[in-house]
DNA sequence: GATATGATTGCAATCGATTACATCTGTAAC
DNA sequence: GTTACAGATGTAATCGATTGCAATCATATC
């Protein structure tokens, strides 16, 4: 490995002048910034960051805890906030912990250990250990999406969960829709009982009986959808309309009901959440509440930068516009269902 | 924040000692670890991963560079590559170049800055800026999925894909098609190659003429599928079976046949690759072939870090079995169409 | 020519670890 | 009691940078 030393031996001069050369050109005089540049070419010269991270106290890098890397709505943020980060001369650490606070524990101390300078955090667990606890306070963490739990307030990017359930139930109701049904995914979340009560809220004023054995779920995936449609479809009580509350748990849940002989829309509406890629592209495309990931992503990466640089935050809360994408799995209610 | 020294004083010890103590507890006397493990306790002590690496020369980190992180099926072989990474103690640094060489450029001399200690690459381009090509060698790296292109010859982890293409022109010749189409994605990468080359010799073997105008393509994307669909059925000739070389392809291509009132598979045959997750919850369900991306990111790491442990690889290539799974979007030929 | 000024540059301390080498202690062997 | 040796600990050098301070130099001013 080439140091700094081999560069000062080319160019005839100390480390600190190299050091500057590279650094803070101003300070050095045009000649000897030219020797110093043309004696990296030569030696094919990198500064080693690690010696430069030890000396300066910052990483530049941010690590990113994932709860589960296969959500591809997740992937949408990663890619806002790699390319944020990117732009303000950081790295990007991934860390999927797979639900295992074990895991999460390990990578929020990556910031602890200096490896990193802060954490972005995507899901709503708290993520330091019984033993670092205490430490939280010097860690610079945003939650994008979702509420960290526990006592201490972490500023969070966030959509408006209870609006956006809201406009997806008026939505549902003003088709004709009486009777509901939820497939949910993990319902010890703060977006879990957002989403939740803004359903529950419209059909309260709505005069609309709703009964929480309509509620099934448990995990954001696919086949959780497929299980909740046929779970629903068994009531008695079956639903012509069904919040899925995310998009992964939705395309599950219409290829379910289409198995089963069930049109969609025709004879059930579905409704998504998040707005994936693909949810555009199936058959019937899907009505979903739109989330700007990718800039929630670059958000993320402003407000953990702005703590780490010791800059005051306006707000601990930014909030984040939905919108609604009336596609084609939402419809009339059919009376003979 | 706390260092080597307060733990020092605490214990009482000298910075030996306490290094020792955690990273050769058998090194130490059982009574003075118990009175350091003790004071790192109290002082919420973490060893400053960045100075510990200045001096190993480790970073214990690998970076993985990505052509688009929206494709979801680099998601897998990146979930592959965090797992096994982190069982072996590394952490991943990922970087999203979008195409752009400076990003790849940028990325890869993560590795010449020390920054990290290998280079997991998914794309097909020479990472390397011309300034660092020579620096080359120095540096850790595998290719998965696709091979590297230049002089040369970087290790590889890649599927058999001109078998694959092989199985999959079979499989639409045994249904009686004898019209293809091809959705390619980018065509200047040797899977695009390979894959065009097991269906050409399928064909040709079985005596069926193919014209490259039937080849249409030039991203691997949903949106691409969808043109493809367009532009091959306004050919004078149009395909009664289309290859798309990767799965958000296939997508697109079912979805517009259907909007345009085609049939899958009962007009028209669409097999994909790659097999992502939702391929199997679309409607049609698709043909395609499934990669076992996780293991290959698994083996990605394994063959770097056996480079960067200075361990002699086996060979050079590692090719992982395909599976083809025919679904129901492939079926057999419509004389009528 | 002497002095002041500002721009360049170098010396050496420093960041927070790791580790080669030296020192010290205690026990066993003679 | 002396020697030998292993085990435990400490001292100080080191990794590869950055940076405060001091030294040097060139130029301008009187």
């Amino acid at each position: 490995m080439t140091t700094v030393k081999e560069v000062c031996r080319l160019a005839g001069v100390s480390t600190a002048t190299v050091s500057r050369a590279l650094k803070n050109p101003e300070l050095v005089s045009a000649k000897t910034r030219e020797r110093v540049f043309k004696a990296v070419q030569e030696s094919g010269y990198r500064p080693n960051m690690l010696a430069s991270s030890v000396k300066t106290g910052k990483s530049n890098s941010l690590v990113v805890l994932v709860p589960n890397l296969s959500n591809p709505f997740f992937l949408r943020i990663i890619q806002g906030i790699e390319q944020a980060a990117h732009e303000q001369g950081y790295s990007v650490l991934l860390g999927d912990t797979q639900g295992e606070p074990a895991r999460e524990h390990e990578i929020a101390g990556m910031v602890l250990s200096n490896r990193a300078d802060g954490l972005i955090h995507l899901d709503h667990s708290f993520p330091f250990s019984a033993n670092d606890a205490h430490l939280a306070d010097r860690v610079p963490v945003v939650s994008v999406c979702e509420r960290i739990k526990g006592d201490k307030e972490f500023p969070v990017i966030e959509l408006d969960n209870y609006a956006a359930t809201r406009s997806l139930a008026k939505h549902l109701v003003n088709y004709g829709h009486r009777k509901f049904g939820i497939v949910a995914g993990q319902e010890d979340s703060q977006i879990h009982h957002d989403r939740l009560a803004g359903i529950k809220d419209v059909l309260a004023i709505e005069g609309i009986r709703f009964n929480d054995d309509m509620i099934v779920g448990g995990a954001y995936s696919i086949e959780m959808g497929q299980q909740g449609a046929r779970d629903l479809m068994a009531k008695e009580n079956r639903p012509t309309a069904i919040f899925c509350f995310n998009d992964d748990i939705a395309l599950g849940t219409v290829f379910e009901l289409k198995r089963m002989g069930i049109r969609v829309p025709q004879d059930v509406s579905v409704v998504g959440f998040d707005n994936i890629k693909v949810s555009a592209f199936i058959d019937p495309p899907l009505t979903t509440i739109d989330q700007p990931a990718h800039e929630m992503g670059r958000k993320a990466v402003e407000v953990v930068l702005q703590i780490i640089n010791g800059v005051p935050l306006k707000r601990n809360r930014e909030i984040f516009p939905y919108n609604i994408l009336e596609r084609e799995s939402s419809g009339p209610v059919n009376p003979n269902f």
